[in-house]
DNA sequence: CAGGCAGTTCGATACTCATCGAACCAGCGC
DNA sequence: GCGCTGGTTCGATGAGTATCGAACTGCCTG
C-alpha cells in the first residue's frame, strides 16, 4: 500500500481544480474541513465502499488530502497548509462557498 | 445561436471547477484575465477550431466568461465580478497561481 | 487460529468529454 | 449574388472516470 502523497512542489492546479470539481469529492473536503481528520469510513458521502475509496485516492494524489494509516484505519485531514502555500486563497475561496445552491 | 450565459446565482461551484479543471481552458483564462477581452480566434491554445469553440461553450455555460457578438465575431471576456460576488477570491487563488509548474 | 472488520483492488459497465475533420451558418466585401 | 472568413454544430473516436459488486489484504480480537 502506497499511501504516497505528492509534494508541496508538484501539486498541480489543473489536477487539483479536477480533483475539487467532483460533488462527491468536494462534500468530503467539506467534511475535512469542518471535521478534521476523519476516519475514511466514517464519513458517509452516499457512494459505496469502493468508490469512496477511490475518490479518498484520487484527492490524496491530487495533494488535496493526506492519509495516515493507524491499525486498520485510515486518517484523512486536508493538507490546509501546503495548499495555502502552493494555491493562497484558493481553498479558503473553495470552502466559503455555500455547500449545494439547491 | 444561443449566447445565454447562467445568471450570476446560478453559478455553480462544481461547474466551474470542473471548467477550470483543464489545461485548455485554464490557459484561455489567463489569456483572458491578462488582456482582457478577446475575439474568440485571436487566442492561440494549440487545438483545433471546433475544439476551441467547445470550451468557448464549456466556460461560457459553467459561467465563467461573457460572449458578446459583433458581426462575425465573438468577443470573450471574463465574468470577474460576477465570479467573485458569487465565489470570492476563487478566481483571484485560481490566477496567481504560476502557469505550468514545469 | 478463526472470524470479522477496514479498506483496497479488480473487472465490468456506462457515461462523460476532449479532440478532430467536415459540414454548416452568418456577416462582410467584391 | 458569390465567395471568403469567423465561428458553430455534427458525427465519430478515443480516453478518462464514476460507479458498482466481488474478491482480496491486513490487522485486531475472541
Amino acid at each position: 500500500m502506497d499511501v504516497f502523497q505528492p509534494a508541496t512542489a508538484d501539486l498541480d492546479l489543473t489536477t487539483v481544480l479536477q480533483a475539487l470539481g467532483d460533488p462527491v469529492r468536494l462534500k468530503i473536503v467539506r467534511e475535512l474541513a469542518t471535521g478534521g481528520e476523519q476516519v475514511c469510513g466514517a464519513m458517509e458521502v452516499g457512494v459505496s465502499k469502493s468508490t469512496r475509496s477511490h475518490h479518498f485516492k484520487t484527492l490524496r494524489e491530487a495533494g488535496v488530502t493526506a492519509t495516515r494509516v493507524e491499525g486498520t484505519h485510515r486518517h484523512v485531514s486536508l493538507r490546509r497548509d501546503d495548499l495555502e502555500a502552493r494555491f493562497p486563497g484558493l481553498l479558503d475561496a473553495v470552502l466559503q462557498t455555500q455547500a449545494a445552491p439547491a
